[in-house]
DNA sequence: CTGTTAGCGCCTTCAC
DNA sequence: GTGAAGGCGCTAACAG
């Protein structure tokens, strides 16, 4: 295969010299562009015979397009996130765009950096599910870069695009579910208002005590920090208290762990000394023992989503440029909610 | 802060320009080569005015480096992987070099082209879990890349650094404490010998019998597709079948799921009807009722050395080129298991 | 310490 | 349909 017996991989030129034609010729080859026959069959022997592989790097430089975008969360490890790079990469991956992925660990400056970094790369799109939307420094910093970015269930007053998760729905779905099964005190742990989540979570939850006529129990809105040692402090705070609720309902999958972790500690059963439901589809909520009920969300749709609009943007769509897009969230029903007598 | 009204982002030329000095005094600044105070300040303060950003891909083109490695795996939202391309992030970002993921689906030419492309796109490293080691394919487009490569948990003859896992070891470790237990019949259901983990781990089953002068129980090592459905159709042919075994391993976290369906489809309870150790540490391990004994490694380890090695290797370490590191198992034990009496 | 200049590898006019 | 030449933005000599 390879030729030559120096160090550096073959350039255009040496493939135009090999063939011999001019590097212009060979450039409308690897392009696609109309050439001979004869020609085109010469500049592939070539081409083989080198070993070339063209320079991405200087077609970027040239073109002013890099074909990759960057996905910037907290924590790829996050089931939830990774799910959705998954189906991103996918999507991307099927119309030749790579994927640079960074996790922000929840640290807003490091957040920054990498936005900034993605921005020297010249990614040509970026998604992003901002660590804390009441941070300034971020948006400063994404209202200037040259790319559509697309932001992932977050609210934030910037040029960009949306995907925006039904939470509030799916709680009400939710409550509902445990209103008719008899639950009067039902406790929601989840993130604060820091992000959508949380947020969204927590308005759901108080709507839907007023849609069916209820006072919101203000002390059984518990936001904080969406992990599972939040989940877990929280969860153990109301199982010690005197008057236990009925119902609990885990606002992400963090919090979920941190609450089994407390029931399994105190040998609640579940569902018979306490209902559980879970936000999110993942793993652990399908194959514990009873399976979880949960609000779930397609994730494979959001990544898709993602791609498509981001795709859209760069391929130069201009149009309706605050664009908002749901998901829906439905009440999958499993065995972890008993009726209340 | 920017200034000018065209629509092309600023570039190092405009920067010394309106700073008043050459454009090689500004690459001076931006590389943090000694210059005058004076001048110092004038770039900065030219830089902060136009909102400059340099071109990191003309940096990549001149300086032949891009700072950023591939990871290509199966699958980025299996726990296991996205913990890895976790800690490797993490080790990578520290040094300032970006992530480009990629799955593969088990897809062996989509493995080829991905590994095509991070070849155009000139990354200066590559860390891969090939889909199938007896891929002659694969090995033939990784023999002819210009950059270091980390193998994960995989063992191929092209010239690469390796991480291994010691999953033969892990093995013997819970067999031992399972014939300790007083069984007799175990099983293990796992990966096939397309690459290490599942080759490996029926080498280690066979071996602790061995050891422990038993005969080996052929008939026991079911090998095959290394995900949900396989664990549960073997799982389910050893329930449903008269002579059901009285433990059984896990061998792989996808296929711990299959397991763990067939598993409550029966009401089969664990550990009183079944003792059941599983591989890798994930959520729902720790997190069943009950909590499931492990053979675990430690994944950010993985990704640390993963991230060590090739680093090493970017910065012209050229000793020992053939390296192996391997990574230890150790049993976790939990509730999973009961005595045999 | 600073300015000038020659490319890095490629694509894209512009002639022919 | 093909060749020649300019330049994308930057760094690294080389002079001064």
């Amino acid at each position: 295969m390879a030729d030559k017996t120096t160090s550096s991989p073959p350039t255009i030129r040496d493939v135009a010299a090999q063939a011999g034609v001019s590097v212009g010729t060979v450039s409308r080859v690897l392009n696609g562009k109309s050439v001979s026959n004869r020609v085109l069959a010469l500049v592939n022997t070539a081409i083989q015979k080198l070993g070339y592989s063209p320079n991405a790097v200087a077609q970027s430089m040239r073109t002013k397009s890099t074909r990759a975008v960057g996905l910037i969360i907290n924590d790829i490890s996050n089931p939830l996130f990774s799910g959705i790079a998954k189906s991103l990469d996918d999507c991307l991956s099927e119309n030749e765009y790579s994927l640079l992925i960074a996790s922000t660990n929840n640290d807003s400056r490091r957040e920054r950096v990498i936005v900034e970094s993605l921005k020297q790369r010249r990614v040509d799109g970026l998604v992003i599910a901002v660590t804390d939307e009441r941070d300034e420094g971020i948006k400063s910093v994404l209202r200037n870069v040259e790319f559509p970015i697309v932001l992932l269930d977050r609210d934030l007053d910037i040029s960009a695009d949306s995907i925006w998760d039904e939470h509030a729905s799916g709680m009400k779905k939710a409550l509902r579910y445990l209103f008719d099964l008899g639950h009067q005190d039902v406790a929601l742990i989840t993130g604060d208002d820091s992000i959508r989540p949380g947020r969204e979570r927590a308005r759901g939850f108080r709507e839907a005590f007023k849609e069916n006529g209820r006072q919101v129990p203000e002390n059984r809105v518990i936001q904080g920090r969406l992990n599972s040692q939040f989940g877990y402090e929280e969860a153990s705070r109301l199982f010690e208290s005197s008057n236990r609720p009925s119902a609990v309902i885990a606002g992400g999958n963090q919090i979920l762990s941190g609450i089994l972790r407390a029931i399994r500690q105190r040998n609640i059963r579940v569902p018979e000394d306490l209902s559980l439901i879970s936000c999110d589809e993942v793993d652990i909520a399908a194959l514990m023992d009873p399976p979880i009920t949960v609000i779930s969300r397609d994730i494979v749709q959001v990544g898709q989503a993602a791609a498509n609009i981001l795709l859209r943007r760069i391929n130069g769509d201009v149009s309706n440029s605050h664009s908002r897009q749901f998901i829906a969230t439905e009440l999958v029903v499993r065995e972890s909610c008993a009726p209340l007598h």
